[in-house]
DNA sequence: ATGGTCCGATACCAATTTTGGATCAAATGG
DNA sequence: CCATTTGATCCAAAATTGGTATCGGACCAT
């Protein structure tokens, strides 16, 4: 098969139809020049070029491999400064995994400022619970992981992005929704909403730690894993709820959210986790701005 | 700049994740695909494989190289194959210039034919009167003129691809539509539409020479150029004409076309013609189909 | 632990290819 | 008809490429 070089040669002489000058412009003498032609000519077994002893003219064939043969440079001149881009962490891809909660507060500012900042970087989204998320991380699945404690030291760095508070959900016309914060034991006295043990581990024992901190053991109604089913269930009156700040995002008609009156509680936390040994150049650069907004 | 063969090797080990494999598949040893792995490197400024020392794997920049990589190794094999079938005539354009009147009765087979035969050659086709072809065939603006005489013989190559005789056209209901054939003389006794000299200078001069040597004079009511406006005017009563047989092609509703009864008539041709010095391949190859079309 | 094995990198050598100066051959133009 | 232009050819020198032998690190089985 021919050499890019001979490509070079070929359209430097294309368009200059002209041995010489086109040697010029290329750097080296005229003989080698027209033995690369040559050489292209025959592994391609085709006559690229018509010399007639005072001008060079391109055959119909050269001509036709003149114009793929720019494409072909160009292609690669481009595919270098990808490579390079992508090294240096201006482009390519991430694969990101996030928490449904995320999707609420953290993940859209998240993009927002990757898209402003690396407008030639794809990312690539894929909601899964904590779990999920540590197991693809350790297999190199995604690069990236959005997610809930706890968070093994098993070759993971990490930082936290976001600690909310766990405020109350009641339906609009409640009794409780009438004040601007609510007891913890007021909410407990309600039929009480919470999250499923494993789909939400997290959360879920997150209230069991809250509540049995306080000693209290709500009524508990129904299990659920989603915050926004978890909303519609309190908007339809079954019952109330402790849900993140971010469910203020979702603007859920019908439901009032609270502040809890005696906030001692931990927070809910979400960190940003990646393999240590993951060499995506993009890593640095997205952890930076992570930090950034987590910071703000 | 890099070389076609490094990516090739770059492809390869990228595809096998095994220097010793990759090697093998393209028929060298381990040894110089490293080294041109190395250069490749060196050369893009960006490490492309991470070699552990039981796997290779590729960096980020790497996978992106890899598919541009892949993308040019297609597109250097496409250009070649497509430069062979151009070569050969299987494959490019050809501009043809065609008079109107050769577009209603022999272009549509030729593009039919060509299209048929040779599916990936674009016909560029041209309608300009013959004095514009050949003008334009000596400046290689078009590579085949079909054409009306007379033809200089300047390093022009020709045939004849068509003779048709002149057959009268007069309006449906016409008296003399009645007839199966028409006399000359009793055309000449209408008020008779003709060619314009200039425009349509071929088929004028041929209806000068008929009429002349049947010693009659015609009263011409209306000069024209195209075959289409004349058959209009035909058909709006104004008077008859005579056109070439191709008329038949055009379908024109209220008028009756008749032969002419005593037809010693010269006919009209029309001629394929080309500059012997031009190389496009396509030419031998499209006369070749002209030939066979024009025999039949 | 420890020797064996796998795998890519390195050193060095031989062969090929490429380069560029000199020269040639053909054709144009004064 | 000769000077000039232009691509092709020849040849010696230089560079590149590919191969063999070997190294060094890591994993594995004993």
């Amino acid at each position: 098969m021919f050499e890019l070089s001979q490509v070079r040669c070929f359209v430097a002489v294309a368009e200059e139809l002209h041995f010489g000058r086109a040697a010029a412009r290329l750097n080296m003498t005229q003989p080698p020049l027209s033995r690369q032609i040559q050489i292209l000519e025959r592994i391609l077994g085709v006559k690229l070029l018509q010399r007639g002893n005072r001008l060079v003219r391109l055959t119909p064939a050269g001509q036709s491999f003149l114009t793929e043969a720019r494409l072909i440079l160009k292609l690669t001149e481009s595919a270098a400064l990808l490579a390079r881009r992508v090294a240096e962490g201006k482009a390519g891809s991430v694969n990101i995994g996030f928490t449904a909660a995320s999707s609420y507060s953290y993940v859209p500012e998240l993009v927002a400022a990757c898209r402003q900042q690396l407008p030639d970087v794809e990312l690539i989204l894929k909601e899964m619970v904590s779990g999920d998320q540590l197991k693809r991380l350790g297999a190199g699945e995604i690069d990236i992981g959005l997610l809930r404690p706890p968070i093994p030291r098993t070759g993971l760095q990490f930082f936290r992005v976001k600690a909310e508070r766990m405020i109350a959900a009641v339906p609009a016309g409640h009794k409780l929704a009438g004040a601007t914060t609510i007891d913890l034991s007021d909410l407990a006295a309600e039929p009480f909403i919470t999250y499923a043990p494993y789909e939400a581990r997290y959360f879920h024992d997150l209230l069991v730690e809250l509540f049995s901190r306080a000693a209290l053991a709500p009524v508990y109604v129904q299990h659920l894993a989603q915050i926004h089913s978890i909303l519609a269930i309190v908007q339809a009156g079954v019952g109330v709820a402790l849900v993140p700040e971010a469910a203020e995002k979702l603007q859920f008609r019908g439901v009032a959210l609270r502040p809890l009156a005696d906030d001692q509680q931990r927070a809910a936390e979400l960190y940003f986790v990646w393999r240590d040994d993951n060499d995506n150049p993009l890593l640095p650069v997205i952890a930076a701005i992570a930090r950034d907004l987590a910071g703000a």
